[in-house]
DNA sequence: GCTTCATGTCATCATCCGAAGACATCATGT
DNA sequence: ACATGATGTCTTCGGATGATGACATGAAGC
């Protein structure tokens, strides 16, 4: 068995994402302090600076990392939106969802949460309207995807009572009654 | 004619009041200081304590004036959702929006924020929802507005181009084909 | 004119934050 | 064992922010 050691800078560095990508989740960049991270993580906030340089930089690291990862969604499968509004119901929503809007100060930063947005949730959509024909493509899966983070937002916001008590495949339900393109 | 009073206490509050409205409106309340909105009022900061009480009350202050006052919008309603939509386009996305995908941090003022958004935009939604006799009004309409609210964020953060560059009425004519019920 | 209160200006405080660096401690190679 | 670099801990700095109160100034009543 592998000795665990007193020191691994890797396993600092991991402790630091996970918890950067929770707190970042729960409360979004701004809200989230370097203080928190490392109380949570265990590991002290100072490391950031040196594995990382800095909080932006550490934002940017859990952008890669973040869950949507998997093969890239599509928002009209049931079984995706569904997957997708659980995690988010869940563990809160992505940086990436709240990326979409509320854009962050640094516009590199922004850039960098935008471009994993459209690979993962725009870019599939479209190919998928381009392929049945849908006028509009890019327009309309650029919508679709707002939308979508709408929901999945203020179902973690506590605004709306319905909206997050509703078990999660009613809200997928309903949300694809009213999203899939007439046929 | 009045004499326009060099001090006048009245309106330095108005002004303070409408450069907030601004501020919160393009920044949201996080990001906006309370130097910032007397700088752009051309009142003293200290003020906003005087008349308000603090920032928090302020934010409260500008949330009962925001623009969707006016009668209740029906989302549903092409003319009112494309005057929405403008509306947010060109002066940023209102307080009350933020608020449903980005709860504030005191309670009190998430609800109050929370109690504005049902008045003005969900509540009208549920009673049509109602009247046209379709099941779980609440939830439709809740999702309905939290898919709005997400295109209009969307649209202003600069995240989907598409979105951002598209003619509001044809976002419009397209959500609304989108999110009508099927007949 | 003088008083008095409303209104406005300014300086300052306490707090929080991200960043940086000094210093301590452990691991590893020789 | 020792030296050296990696890793971790702690303190501190500079800046920003909201709040507060002391003080100044104008307005209104007497």
């Amino acid at each position: 068995m592998s000795t665990p050691r007193r020191r691994d800078s890797a396993r600092s560095r991991e402790l630091l994402l996970a918890a950067a990508t929770e707190l970042f989740t729960e409360r979004g960049f701004d809200r989230s302090t370097i203080r928190e991270i490392g109380e949570r993580a265990g590991v002290d906030p100072a490391l950031i600076a040196r594995y990382f340089g800095g909080k932006a930089q550490l934002y940017l690291a859990t952008l890669q990392v973040d869950q949507l990862a998997a093969n890239p969604p599509d928002l009209l499968e049931p079984e995706r939106a569904k997957a997708l509004l659980d995690h988010a119901a869940q563990r809160g929503p992505g940086p990436i969802h709240r990326a979409a809007v509320s854009p962050h100060e640094d516009p590199e930063v922004q850039a960098a949460a935008a471009e994993q947005l459209h690979r993962r949730l725009v870019d599939p959509l479209c190919e998928r309207f381009t392929r049945e024909g849908l006028d509009r493509p890019q327009l309309r899966a650029e919508l679709t995807v707002a939308a979508f983070i709408g929901v999945s937002l203020s179902r973690s916001s506590g605004t709306f009572q319905a909206l997050a008590q509703a078990r999660t495949e009613d809200v997928v339900a309903l949300a694809l009654e009213l999203l899939a393109p007439r046929r």
